[in-house]
DNA sequence: CGTTACCTGAAA
DNA sequence: TTTCAGGTAACG
């Protein structure tokens, strides 16, 4: 569920309550075995446990614990993982996964209903993660950026940033949201963007991941925040999930289709169908009808 | 490249 | 009862 603004939110929410905490303990709650891939509860505990958070940082969807052996605990949270900071004597977290005690009394807890959450120790995090896409809210992530991901690319637009190898951290709320302020269809092939099109996308990408964290992400259903509150950015979503409801810039109704296995929400006017966009003529844009029942 | 599996609970 | 879910890896 955690797009790059949540993951962004929940990282902010907790660096200044864990950085420069030790960590005391590690434990795996029953049915939390699965996150660590394989892993023995205590090889990670052996790895963490004595050590000292010296920084909290972010890669894509990644949150990055570094450890003050230059280690680093990366948590993934997938569709439903979440982490609290919490007091012992807080009342239970439901779906409770694994649970790290920090010096000082507090802890994180990691719960995640559907168990696709990942917990993984590394010596070099970033060669781990080499394999993701420029981090879009970073200096580097330029539209000429942008464009060295998607050119050549036949895969419909929608699926080529869903894929973190392209850009990193995008999720299905946020490319919906970011193609249609881009005004592209999500089908149109990654690698057919013209230079207008590229600069619009890359403007709207920036813009909707900015406006995510500044509204604490979008809970729609399970999405909280590093103290377990709901987001607000759901509330000004303009085409995610809202199948049916009028375009709030032209009133057509908001259409909902699958893209590459994935729900996705588009305005037929305002993102015109790849075919009726290659067809039309350069530099004249084409007459929309009027707004009308 | 598109489809399926992974897992569980909520909503239809 | 069936469908759907904000993610990704493993399929064919």
């Amino acid at each position: 569920m955690p797009e790059l603004p949540e993951v962004e939110t929940i990282r902010r929410d907790l660096a200044p309550l864990v950085v420069g905490r030790r960590i005391v303990a590690f434990h795996v709650a029953p049915g939390g075995e699965r996150l660590l891939a394989g892993v023995p509860a205590a090889a990670l505990r052996a790895q963490l446990v004595g050590r000292r958070l010296t920084a909290l940082g972010r890669r894509g969807k990644y949150l990055l614990f570094h450890l003050d052996d230059g280690a680093v605990l990366i948590v993934h949270l997938r569709m439903t993982g979440a982490l609290f900071h919490r007091q012992p004597a807080d009342p239970p977290d439901p779906f409770l996964r694994a649970r790290l005690l920090l010096q000082g009394g507090a802890e994180l807890r990691f719960t995640d209903i559907r168990k696709f959450g990942t917990w993984q120790v590394v010596a070099d995090a970033a060669e781990t993660l080499a394999h993701l896409g420029p981090e879009p809210l970073g200096r580097a992530f330029t539209a000429e950026a942008l464009w060295a991901a998607l050119r050549g690319r036949t895969a419909p637009l929608k699926s080529a940033l869903l894929n973190q190898e392209r850009v990193a951290g995008l999720g299905n709320i946020y490319v919906d949201e970011a193609l249609f302020e881009a005004g592209l269809h999500p089908t149109v092939p990654a690698g057919s963007l013209r230079p207008a099109e590229r600069a619009r996308l890359h403007a709207a990408i920036v813009r909707v991941l900015r406006q995510g964290v500044r509204r604490r992400g979008a809970s729609f259903r399970d999405y909280a925040d590093g103290l377990g509150r709901r987001g607000r950015q759901q509330h000004y979503v303009r085409v995610f999930r809202r199948t049916g409801q009028p375009c709030d810039v032209c009133g057509a109704p908001i259409r909902r289709t699958v893209v590459g296995g994935r729900a996705t929400h588009w305005c037929p006017r305002c993102q015109p169908a790849a075919q009726a966009r290659r067809k039309a003529p350069a530099g004249r844009p084409r007459r929309r009808p009027a707004l009308s029942a």
